[in-house]
DNA sequence: GGAAGTAGTTTCGCTATGGAAAGTTGCGTT
DNA sequence: AACGCAACTTTCCATAGCGAAACTACTTCC
């Protein structure tokens, strides 16, 4: 490949600042079963490991437990020790992570649209 | 871990096929470079393979190759050969294509709440 | 004939992601 | 003392994603 000296565009219509804004978007939103997870939560409220574990079809311990530590670290998932016996653990969105019902519902529409387009299109052939 | 006999939440608020939905849009625009190399053609209109390269800074040869037919394949972008000498190859945007501007601008607010939000709490501490 | 430019593809290797299964800890029940 | 249950963690393994570098194919310029 060819040494490239970095061209600076003078098209520059997007600054960098917010592209990484979008690329973080969704490197919240990357995982197997983020978006499924988030989901369950707005819709089923407070629910605990074995509820999740159990309406979530497919999933394992290993990737609920990671899944919702990465939501928690991005302050999305509150995580509630209840003083039950033996002890529970519910889990809820908090208020940001219920701003992301927003944009996960555009990006339904937005597949929605896609999977017509691209359907349309293999039709046409 | 325990047998799961798969649970029907009466708390059916998100039909599985919409949830599908949103998961596609992430699938879309998953991978290192798909983000950039669409802001990239929607400022830039249509661009050549090399001028690509030079423009985003950090993307090889063989990265940009498969980013590209993925979004080809997808209908996003279209690939033109022109016929000049040598060949050129210039890359745009669909319609379809341009038609993600409005999720990536999405992407991009709620990304810059984000980093607020996160810096903030982590402030506090 | 050799260099250089456009547009890729191929190979090798590393790291990240994800799944299955078993192990852990701390209670409470029988 | 043994079993059960919630909530995880750990281990092992397979696949996918990504990058650097080299290689291919075609053409034009010197």
């Amino acid at each position: 490949m060819r040494k490239k000296e970095p061209v600076t565009l003078d098209i520059t219509c997007t600054k960098d600042d917010e592209l990484i804004a979008a690329m973080d978007t969704i490197a919240v939103l990357s995982g197997k079963w983020k978006i499924q997870l988030i989901t369950t939560l707005n819709c089923g409220g407070a629910l605990q490991f074995m509820e999740i574990l159990r309406i979530i079809d497919g999933i394992g311990t290993k990737m609920l437990s990671k899944e919702l530590q990465d939501l928690e670290a991005n302050l999305l998932v509150k995580r509630n020790v209840m003083e039950t016996r033996p002890v529970t653990v519910k889990y809820e969105l908090t208020p940001h992570g219920r701003t992301l019902e927003r944009i996960i519902n555009e990006m339904r529409i937005w597949g929605l649209t896609h999977r017509k387009e691209v359907i349309g299109k293999f039709a046409e052939s």
